[in-house]
DNA sequence: ATTAGCACTACCATCTAATGAGTGCTAAAA
DNA sequence: TTTTAGCACTCATTAGATGGTAGTGCTAAT
């Protein structure tokens, strides 16, 4: 195979073709390959040999690049759109390209000004952070950003507050340790004073305090199996609304902006069905999944193109990352893109947000 | 003038042209008229007279209609995108459409049954039944709809919560009778202890429960006016707090739905440019502005293209109307799509929509 | 191993001509 | 007087045709 020329001496040697990890590059293919995609990145035009030759630092005729071209194509990193047509670089080629960034490079100074949040000074909670952040980065990277809001079952109770709204319904409001604060209304059978409530909630803040809910909520399973009549009344029906009360099947939200950006965006015009985009944006679920996954693991994750599981994201590209307070990774912050997006820009522009957020976060947990 | 055959007696006699209010036309001018906007409105292409000629009910050769067109463009009905296109309404032409539309067509029973909210049944707070309205409606239409969350000021107590946060920080909860949850942080001087906010908040409680966040507001103002030193110590210290927590001042927020949907509308593409319409959004607070009029006044509100003072939104019109429970009109919702949508189905929904949220927010309310 | 040269390809912008939907005007018909 | 038929005209849209350009692959020379 002709390509074969192009491989570097560790995977000539060790015969690890196909392997993207290790998959190596001469020197030189290396070179016009990064060249080829920066230079994509930029215009979104195919790259042909000549202009290539031109904007390269080092002398090399079309006439060779062309052969390297030909080559990179053959090793599925490169293709044309038609025959005649210059090179476009594939997912694959994204993904070494994006694997060899090594330094990950800082944020200009001056961007870096323009990422503050002042929604802090306001008194806003968490939920208003959020949207402060995911808006900012939106306005920054000029594509559509998501950020998913903490999940209440690994949060520590801070507080509960039970009130009294009719004869049947009781409100529930959880305060979290990380500022979150959430309310839901239960449905109860007997009437209940708001000096009971008071009562109860005050046996479940005592009880429970510093507990993350889900902790929490096997405790309440717990005294639940347990021979309950050992209890006196107070203590069972205190437990039976706590497990109504702690069941806030928080789903998870998502908070999207600059969904807009993305129409606009010449890369994306040009290519896939926005269309499709749209439902997944509408369906959220797929990307909540994602985010969630990305919590699990430290660092940016970068997801590129078809790599993405989920079908009606795979002509764009995501590049997530989570934040955190004191305690706790708390959710994920992430930027949605064409696959020809800027990635050593727009990775650093994530990084440096969701270490804001996660700073402005910390500041405001009840810790 | 050629046009002023069309006018029927009513203006003839009065004379008062002009004024669109008083204008009529006769009625084979109606036909035509209502008949090109219908066209329109569902083929979104420029109609000429010989389409119209079959298409409209009663027999009438193209030149006749022809003439009656041109003497309809006389009078800012319509007009040519170039010399032999066919005709396209007006802004005036809409008005004159909207106006004449007497009997609101009802919803078919098969969209209503489409209408429902489903939040409720999840212990959903008002928040998050407005977010499933607004996007059941952006659904439904196909365009961008927006809703106004209710105004804290007009919603009356039902409770307010201080919790300790940190030795300078407290965890402002209050519940309004509408339903909705509002929490905010203040900063204090002086440490407290949780004991002593709770007694201030069961003092704020029992003084001003039921009564307005605009009145609560004013009272306190006045209490703080009186010589305070007539106070003894705990009440100064409530009432000091009292201030900071009730000036949450609830930005009036507004959440959007579907603004995708306008950028695939073929009707929108061809015309304005979308541009504007994405900075409209982003700019909130025009849209807002007329939200909160229309909450003013009962019944549909429509603004079509040029009659929005807001230069942005002049592309496209606009259909509010209000939402409310029992005791207060809360916040509106309303449709942003292209001036040449289908009002009269816009309007049923928007009608039934806003019908459907009443009576939901309304069994949430805690009167 | 690299490069120059050449034939070839396909897109793209430009031009032309043909088509067709539409108008306005005028004169005839109702 | 109102309506209609007929005709000349306008202009957008479409389909071909054309030359230019940016690109390729291959081969032979360096």
């Amino acid at each position: 195979m002709h390509g074969d020329f192009l491989l570097g001496k560790k995977a000539a040697v060790t015969g690890k073709r196909g392997l993207l990890e290790d998959l190596v590059l001469n020197e030189r293919a290396q070179l016009v390959l990064n060249s080829i995609i920066e230079n994509y990145i930029q215009s979104s035009e195919p790259i042909g040999s000549r202009t290539l030759s031109k904007s390269i630092g080092v002398t090399l005729s079309p006439a060779t690049i062309r052969n390297i071209m030909s080559d990179l194509a053959e090793l599925g990193f490169l293709i044309q759109t038609h025959t005649s047509a210059g090179r476009v670089p594939t997912d694959k080629a994204y993904r070494f390209y994006v694997n060899s960034l090594s330094t990950p490079s800082s944020v200009p100074e001056q961007i870096k000004q323009k990422i503050t949040l002042v929604s802090t000074e306001q008194g806003m909670q968490v939920e208003g952070i959020l949207a402060e952040a995911v808006h900012m980065l939106a306005d920054l990277t000029k594509f559509a950003c998501v950020v998913s809001t903490p999940k209440a079952s690994v949060s520590r109770l801070q507080r509960i507050e039970l009130i009294k709204i009719s004869e049947d319904r009781i409100l529930v409001i959880l305060v979290t340790k990380a500022g979150v604060v959430r309310d839901k209304i239960i449905f109860v059978k007997d009437s209940h004073s708001q000096d009971f409530l008071n009562s109860v909630a005050s046996f479940l803040n005592e009880k429970f305090k510093n507990h993350s809910m889900q902790e929490i909520r096997e405790k309440i399973h717990q005294y639940l199996v347990d021979d309950r009549n050992r209890y006196h009344d107070l203590l069972a029906q205190a437990v039976r609304l706590g497990k109504k009360a702690f069941e806030l099947n928080n789903p998870g939200e998502m908070l999207i902006d600059g969904q807009m950006n993305l129409l606009l965006d010449s890369h994306f015009h040009k290519q896939s069905s926005v269309r499709s985009l749209i439902d997944a944006f509408n369906q959220k679920s797929e990307i909540m999944k994602i985010l969630d996954d990305s919590m699990r693991q430290k660092g940016v994750h970068i997801f590129i193109g078809i790599e993405n599981d989920f079908e009606q994201l795979q002509g764009c590209s995501l590049i997530t990352t989570s934040y955190r307070n004191n305690q706790n990774v708390l959710g994920s912050i992430g930027v949605v893109g064409p696959t020809s997006m800027d990635y050593k820009r727009i990775i650093s522009m994530v990084e440096y947000t969701a270490k804001i957020l996660s700073e402005t976060i910390t500041e405001r947990s009840y810790d």
